[in-house]
Formats: C-alpha cells, sequence, structure tokens
DNA sequence: CTGTTAGCGCCTTCAT
DNA sequence: ATGAAGGCGCTAACAG
C-alpha cells in the first residue's frame, strides 16, 4: 500500500505538502498540486483511516445498537437502519451496528473510540442502560423518549401528540365512542417501549378533553384473537364507533376480520391508525392514519448526533417529532 | 482519557511492561501485573482503538454492503444481518453496514483500511460490481453464488440440491405433477438474483430425472393474482397434484386462498416451500419444508471472511450449505 | 521478568 | 508556497 511518503518521493516534494495538497486546508500551487495527483494516481493511493483517525482523534464511524429481542418487528427496525445509514453517509460517516443486548460491547465501542457518538434504539420506561450511557465521554442519541433521560439527548416521533390528532380527527368526523387497539401490556413488570405509555396517555387525554368515554382493547397480534374481538365489541356489543389502532402487526388481520363480519368500513366504523405509511398502505384497506415518520426519526437522530460531535457540549434536549393526520379510505368526509 | 503512559506511571512501571500486561503476550510478574490492574481501574483506562488498529494494521471491523432497495425484503435482510452481528461478536469483530447501492464507499471502506474485510449482500447474475472488489486488497466474501465469482470466495444456500430435494420429496409421496410457483423473473434483462436461476435449473432438473413434466407458475405477490391462480390452475384445470413454492411473501395468502377455494392440503394438494423456518411456520398452516438457513449462511460467510483475515492467500471457492427437508401438515406420511 | 526504542501513517505547528 | 519535525496511542522487536 502505498503512503503518503511514496507520494511526496514520487512528486519530488515534502510529506506535508502532499498532505496538504490532499485536504486543501493551505493553498498549493498548482503545478506542484499537479504533480502530486498524477503521484496519487500511478501509485493508487488511499489514505489510511486509522492513522488519519488517531491523527484527528475522530472515526468517520457513528454506533448503532440495534435491538435482536424475537419479539421485535425486525421490518421496521430495519427501516430505522437504513434511514440512518443513509442520513450518515450523506455527513461522510459510515455505520457500526452492534446488538443492543451486548451492553458491554455497546460501551465497549464508545469507551475505546471506535466510534464519535452513539445512538440507541429500542428504549423502555426505566431503560437501566441509561445511567452507563450517560457516563460515556462522547455524544450519545436516544431512539425514544423515557420519563427521565439522564441528561441525554432523545428523538422520537410524538406519540402523545399523535393519538390526541388520532381522536380528534375521529371525534370531528362524529365519533364519540371512540376505542383504542394496542397490543397487549408486556407481562408483570416487563419493559415498556416509551411510546406505549405516551400513545396511552394522549389517546385518554384527548378523550377527557372532549368529554367521551375511553375504552382500551388490547389484544394480541393473532388472527384468531382478532376475530374474536371483532365479533365481540364490534358486531354483539357494538361498544365502539371508531377505533384508533395502534397495533401494526394486527393491522393486515382486522382489516380482513371487519370485512369476514360484515362490518362496513367507513360506514360502521371509522378507523385511523398510528403507524409507517408503508404498514398504512399495504393490507387490504388503504387506512387513514397518523404518520410514523421512520426516516424522518432516523435523520433526526443522527443529525443530533452529529452535531454533538461537533460542538461537544450542546446542551441535551429531547426533540419530538410532530404528528400529521392523513385522510384515506377509513373515515368519513 | 488515559493513556497507557499514564497507567506506566500511575504503577510505576514501563509503556512496554503494561503493554504486554494487557495482551498478555509475555509472562508478567504477578505482583507488577496487579499494580498494573489497579491503575487502569483508578484510571478508568480503555485502549485507543484507532491507535491500536494502526499498530496493528488491524481494525476489528468487518463491512458489509446490505441492498437497501425497496423492491427487496427487509425482514429477510435483517435476518441476514443480525446473524452476521452475531457471529461477527463472537469473533470480537464489529459490523461496519454501507448501503450497497453506494458502490464507491463499499470500494472506499477497504481501500482505506476502514475494514478488515468484505461481505456482499445480494449478489446478481453478472453482477458488475465483482471485477472492482475483486481487486481489493483485502478479502471479500459473496453472499450469492454467481456463475462467475470473479475468484472471489462465495457462501450460499445451495438452491439446486434444495429444490431437487423438494421435488424428490413430494415425488415419493405420489406426486407426479409437480408445478414451480416462483415470482415473476423481472423485467427485461432487470437483475436476477443468483438464487433465482439455480433453483429454477434444480426444479427441472429433478423433474427430468424423475420423468415427469415440469410446469412452473411465475406470480405476484398480490392477493389477486394468488387467488386467480389457484382457481384457475388448482380448482379449474387441476394441473398440479404437488407446489414446490420459491416464493416468500406469497406463502400466507396462497394458504388462505386454498382455504377458501375447498382446496384440501395435503389431500387434494400437497406443498413443499422453500423458505426460512419462521416464513414456513407463519401464516395459516405450517408447511412442509426445505429450510432456507439465513443464519447458517450468515454464520459461514463470517468465518470465511474472518478466515481470510488471518490468512490472506486462502484459496477461492465457494461454500454451498446442503439442504435439508423437514415434513409438517403439507404434505402426506 | 522488565525497559528502551523505533515505527504504524497522517496531521499540524513552526520555521523558511 | 514549501519543508522539517513532533505527536496521536499502541505494538513489538531488540536489549538486558
Amino acid at each position: 500500500m502505498a503512503t503518503m511518503i511514496d507520494i511526496a518521493k514520487e512528486a519530488g516534494v515534502s510529506l506535508s505538502t502532499v498532505s496538504y495538497a490532499l485536504s486543501g486546508k493551505r493553498p498549493i500551487s498548482s503545478a506542484t498540486r499537479d504533480r502530486i495527483e498524477r503521484a496519487v494516481a500511478k501509485l493508487e493511493y488511499h489514505p489510511t483511516a486509522s492513522a488519519r483517525a488517531l491523527a484527528l482523534q475522530r472515526t468517520s464511524l457513528l454506533g448503532l445498537a440495534v435491538p435482536q429481542r424475537p419479539d421485535i418487528d425486525n421490518h421496521v427496525i430495519m427501516d430505522f437502519v437504513g434511514s440512518i445509514l443513509t442520513a450518515a453517509h450523506e455527513q461522510d460517516y459510515e455505520v457500526v451496528l452492534v446488538t443492543a443486548e451486548d451492553r458491554e460491547r455497546t460501551l465497549r465501542i464508545v469507551e475505546e473510540g471506535k466510534v464519535d457518538a452513539l445512538m440507541v434504539m429500542d428504549i423502555v420506561e426505566d431503560d437501566d442502560r441509561i445511567p452507563a450511557l450517560a457516563r460515556l465521554p462522547r455524544p450519545v442519541v436516544l431512539i425514544g423518549n423515557p420519563q427521565d433521560a439522564g441528561g441525554l439527548a432523545c428523538v422520537d416521533f410524538d406519540f402523545m401528540a399523535g393519538a390526541m390528532l388520532a381522536v380528534r380527527e375521529l371525534h370531528r368526523r362524529g365519533c364519540t365512542r371512540i376505542g383504542m387497539l394496542k397490543p397487549p401490556s408486556a407481562g408483570p413488570e416487563g419493559p415498556v417501549p416509551t411510546y406505549a405509555r405516551r400513545a396511552r396517555l394522549g389517546y385518554t387525554m384527548a378523550c377527557a378533553e372532549l368529554g367521551i368515554e375511553h375504552r382500551i382493547l388490547e389484544v394480541p397480534p393473532e388472527t384468531e384473537a382478532i376475530s374474536a374481538l371483532v365479533r365481540e365489541e364490534l358486531v354483539e356489543k357494538q361498544s365502539v364507533d371508531a377505533l384508533f389502532v395502534h397495533h401494526e402487526p394486527a393491522l393486515a388481520m382486522l382489516g380482513r376480520a371487519l370485512l369476514a363480519h360484515g362490518v362496513g368500513c367507513p360506514d360502521d366504523l371509522q378507523v385511523v391508525a398510528l403507524a409507517p405509511t408503508d404498514a398504512a398502505m399495504s393490507g387490504p384497506w388503504e387506512l387513514s392514519s397518523v404518520d410514523l415518520p421512520v426516516p424522518a426519526i432516523g435523520r433526526t437522530g443522527v443529525a443530533m448526533a452529529l452535531d454533538r460531535v461537533a460542538s461537544p457540549d450542546l446542551p441535551a434536549h429531547s426533540r419530538l417529532l410532530s404528528p400529521s393526520f392523513t385522510p384515506r379510505a377509513t373515515t368519513r368526509g
């Protein structure tokens, strides 16, 4: 592998001249610059990343801790990863993936300076990683919005505002018995994703604000469970006239169950989902939805992380992306 | 950040003693080792990755080029990534992700020595990245098995053997009109994943070997298309008595379509899928299947890559993982 | 068993 | 506009 010294010799100039010519950090006569570029091409020179990193104290590597728990939706994870990759690449950063379950390693890559900053996905309430993360000597950005972020930067969708928006849009369309459909809360004291509480809170608050009853329906994503729920709650008891659905894996099944049970949508029941656009658009219907902006979250997180690399003592703050509602086929008007 | 020099001072020994104590590459009296460990703990010392990388000419980073095309199944990609992550971590390697579409960057991370080796997913027939990849000064492993690998190492499932196995198992169970269900081949001269040709070839070869007709059914993954195909081919024409399905996104729909059209399985029709275990087990039925061993492919690829980091001139070779058949609810006997 | 020293390849402050 | 030289933090001969 050719080094700068080789280039310097080949071009008949000094080492530092080569360095400056390549970085452009100081004016170089077009004559010598030319000879240098020729030498670079001839010797197929490429700067060595680790040497540069050592000298600059900067790796151009961004760490990303991704969850690998089997109960988590790989599809959404990959959407996040993709958007983060793209955003990082745009700033000439590479992304180092580590499994979030391997906490030692996650901490280690930043302690050893393998990465300039770290992003952590799948933050849960009372996440016990936060204290350790907060002690790290480099910027850390949480994807999620725990009640106590321990002084770390956070980015997430504003689930509370999103849920409220969904309820208001349904109410405005004449619904007065608006149910919320969600997955069962995890077991006794299992970890709770930070968005679960916030979405639920937004839903109940909006109902309170509008003076209507709230009714939370928890259902596992299995076909039979959903079908049963549709029959009982919608066909027999008719307990609701609208559904706010924060339960991606159940969306497709719900659509089919409604069809099968002859529940007309939006005539008998209006539905608003809280989901990524592609999830709302796939499946058997086109769902009116409050969009979960996965790519924007990823981009924002990268921006926050790299901003802090540039200015290490920006104040901690959490950035919550505002919701927007897109009416489609499952709401009236 | 404390450096080794700080540790040396604090422990009252020389720099190299610290280095050797930490690496264990030379015997150290337990006395001094003790003082060193104490100093390390006290100063919270962590080795600096870029310095070590520069000295060792080794980064402990493995590059992975992942496809980001929208027409590709994120779920499977993430399964691959997960298994590669795990395997790499077991060898104390980290994984750097780059989007495969960004070819310049993919080449660059290895030219600049940011990674010790590179794995490339989503290899297609006549992949025009291969020549450039083959020139790289570090090990490259292709995930996929193109006809011309240009001297690069490859790893993949043996799709040809897998397809043949599926056909034989169906034939052994009395089927004589075995169709193959697959997605439409990409447009006129679109890139073809390497497995498409090989699976198809295995299927036709097995049929020839058994002296039965072959019949390839291509269908897009849309509900209607699948439903229509079931009606026409299975209900009306009854053109086949068994289906070899290499078409993951269609699996769930196929199951429902058969149910809806009253095609009994395995009584009227036997089905063997070529798919990852979880795909075969989810959905409305438990499919008999030739297992697509995603985790094993990932692990093997990592092993091949790191073997070549250790011994840079291992001969190029392609490793094809052998198929195995798991009878479940969609075959007889 | 422990020290001394010369790099690894690049960046950058001085000096010219 | 160009050179010379020291340093980033760690490793590994080479000497005891």
